[in-house]
RNA sequence: GCGCCUGUAGCUCAACUGGAUAGAGCAUCGGCCUUCUAAGCCGGAGGCUUUGGGUUCGAGUCCCAACGGGCGCGCCA
């Protein structure tokens, strides 16, 4: 087989020689060695202008103090000598750098999609950061999960892969928060629903948990230990009953995030570090170290020496420690454990939290190495009509019922397809419509035609002319408006990849994914993919394929599945 | 009161971290099926980016203030 030219090699030479050009200008304008800017190669705002396009020109003549039009002329000047792939270079004003490539240069990026694969837009843009431990949903062991914690699961998968695919070396992560009264509290909860079963009926907690899920485990504990928790002594029955209750309720988160495509690389439980003599133990180095001090009986995080407004308590003056000190643990187990970058994702009702966290972080060395997501709060709607969802109303949404209601896919890419930080109004009748007006059915129809060209192809005796295709012969016949378009589509996806993940902006894929489906839907519509001129149609049939792979990718990211037919 | 998020088309949201004429989807108006899936395509209309100052060649994006929405502020988690 020849060797297609390779697209990201020559977008990275393209990019090496600006590179040089600017050093050489800098020089020339009398700047210091590392005065010029970051290249950084993006497509161009208006195919009028190009297909890429640099404002490096721009920071050039701020840094410089010079006009920025007359550098970019100056980096035009040279022409498009040792830039492959590149038809024509221009300076346009205020200072922008246009590239328009050549013919070949769209082929050969067709040639490395069918060649790569499903590996076409991976790169090692994010290869230098190191392990990476991504956590998430971290839930209560006490009912199913909730809508946000869908939504956090949602982007933290969506995000893990993204870090993957651009190169980073990423694990994932939930935290079971099984210790203190909360267990305590679930255990009472369900040997109430366990005793009421057994006869002796008995009051739910006043702050208890009131769920059908919690009547459903005292079920199974009563199919399997009858009623012999009755005459237990209280301490006993509470670690028994509560150990039951967490082993059935996470089981059952598990399977709920299974079912929506999350899988965590390990469930951490809190009772594990107390179970290890972690949580003494971090709060003895923190003391040794000084950034932890005794007040009033109690030990305190000195955590106002790292940007918290207030010192916080990690263990009573009773002796017990709070929340924070497994917190602690925790999150030193995780840098002990060869994390270089830790990332969390938190509730909407946690951002009270991240200074206390980002402190905990400084105080245990590793200071601006863990960062901290809020996955802002989502609203149902069914049309106009709000969902109420209080707590107090006596019903809170799960992800369960939603997921149930509108499918995996459609729930995936909602959660998704909002910047993390904005809130969500999530339009459960407009996630179930099957039509035009859902933004999901759009990208997978897309991924549909594509495979029933295919079919087509094989079913008209055509089989030669997909072999052909898959080659990526005649590639050099693609030329029409909108076949360029959807391979500039195709071209910038590792870069549309990279950047999102390093912008921790995961729901620019998500339109990624619907640009895609534009650009390839507008090519379906203007040019027939199986015709008579056999040159032409194994070249746009190679498109679709290049197309179909990159499509399947995104949707993979995103969690959504990509039908064959629909 | 203090802190974090937020305010962009009628609605839901983008805008790749300060760049070119602020873009999509829905809704609305008008066109396109004798051809590979019309769950599609093409076009129109719709904007003082909440308001007022500032920074600079350039601001939806940065700074200050005001106003509106959400959330948080415990030796609870």
């Amino acid at each position: 087989m020849t060797s297609p030219s390779r697209y990201a090699q020559s977008l990275a030479v393209i990019e090496a020689e600006l590179r040089a050009r600017f050093d050489a200008a800098a020089n020339e304008f009398g700047q210091s060695e590392d005065a010029a800017p970051d290249v950084a190669l993006g497509p161009a705002r208006d195919p009028a202008h190009g297909d890429f396009a640099s404002a490096a020109a721009l920071a050039a003549g701020k840094k410089w103090k010079r006009n920025p039009l007359e550098i970019a002329q100056k980096i035009a000047a040279a022409g498009t000598d040792r830039l492959p792939g590149v038809g024509t270079i221009e300076a346009k004003a205020p200072g922008f750098i246009n590239l328009r490539m050549a013919q070949p240069f769209w082929g050969g990026v067709v040639a490395e999609a069918l060649e790569r694969g499903a590996d076409f837009g991976r790169s090692d843009a994010l290869s230098e950061t190191g392990p990476v431990l991504l956590e998430f949903v971290s839930a209560n062991p006490t009912g199913p999960l909730n809508v946000v914690q869908g939504r956090s699961s949602s982007l933290g998968a969506t995000l893990a892969g993204m870090l993957r695919f651009a190169g980073a070396d990423v694990k994932t992560e939930t935290y079971v928060n099984d210790s203190g009264a909360q267990l305590d509290l679930l255990a009472d909860s369900l040997y109430a629903r366990y005793a009421t079963l057994c006869g002796v009926p008995t009051a739910v907690p006043d702050d208890g948990y009131q769920g059908d899920d919690i009547s459903e485990v005292a079920r199974q504990l009563q199919a399997r230990d009858g009623d012999r928790w009755l005459k237990a002594a209280q301490a006993e029955r509470r670690a028994a009953l509560g150990a039951f209750a967490r082993d059935v309720i996470v089981e059952q988160q598990r399977r709920d995030l299974e079912n929506f495509g999350v899988v965590f690389d390990r469930w951490f439980f809190e009772s594990s570090l107390y179970a290890g003599g972690k949580v003494d133990e971090v709060v003895d180095w923190l003391l040794q170290r000084g950034v932890a001090y005794e007040k009033d009986g109690a030990i305190w995080l000195r955590s106002t020496q790292f940007g918290d407004d207030k010192d916080r308590v990690l263990r009573r003056s009773d002796g017990r420690p709070t929340y924070l000190a497994p917190d602690a643990a925790y999150h030193r187990d995780k840098f002990e454990r060869g994390n270089r970058y830790l990332i969390d994702i938190f509730g909407p009702d946690h951002h009270g939290y991240v200074a206390r966290i980002s402190a905990i972080a400084a105080a245990l060395g590793h200071p601006g190495k863990l960062e901290v997501l809020i996955a802002q709060q989502v609203t149902l709607k069914r049309g106009a009509e709000t969902v109420a969802m209080s707590k107090r109303a006596g019903h809170v949404v799960t992800l369960r019922e939603v997921v149930d209601e509108v499918g995996k896919d459609a729930a995936r890419f909602f959660f998704i397809n909002r910047a993390p930080e904005s809130q969500l109004i999530f339009d459960l009748s407009l996630a179930v419509e099957q039509s035009t007006n859902n933004p999901v059915y759009y990208v997978q129809y897309g991924h549909a035609r594509i495979a029933s060209i295919v079919r087509k192809a094989e079913e008209t005796g055509r089989g030669a002319l997909l072999e052909r295709a898959r080659r990526g012969a005649d590639l050099e016949r693609l030329e029409h408006r909108t076949e360029i378009a959807l391979i500039r589509r195709l071209t910038d996806f590792a870069r549309t990849v990279g950047e999102a993940a390093r912008a921790r902006a995961p729901h620019r894929l998500a339109e990624y994914a619907r640009d895609v489906a534009t650009d390839f839907h507008a090519f379906y519509t203007e040019c027939v993919v199986l015709g008579d001129d056999e040159a032409l149609s194994s070249a746009r049939l190679s498109l679709a394929l290049a197309s179909k792979t990159v499509l399947a990718s995104a949707l993979t990211l995103l969690g959504v599945s990509a039908p064959d037919r629909m």
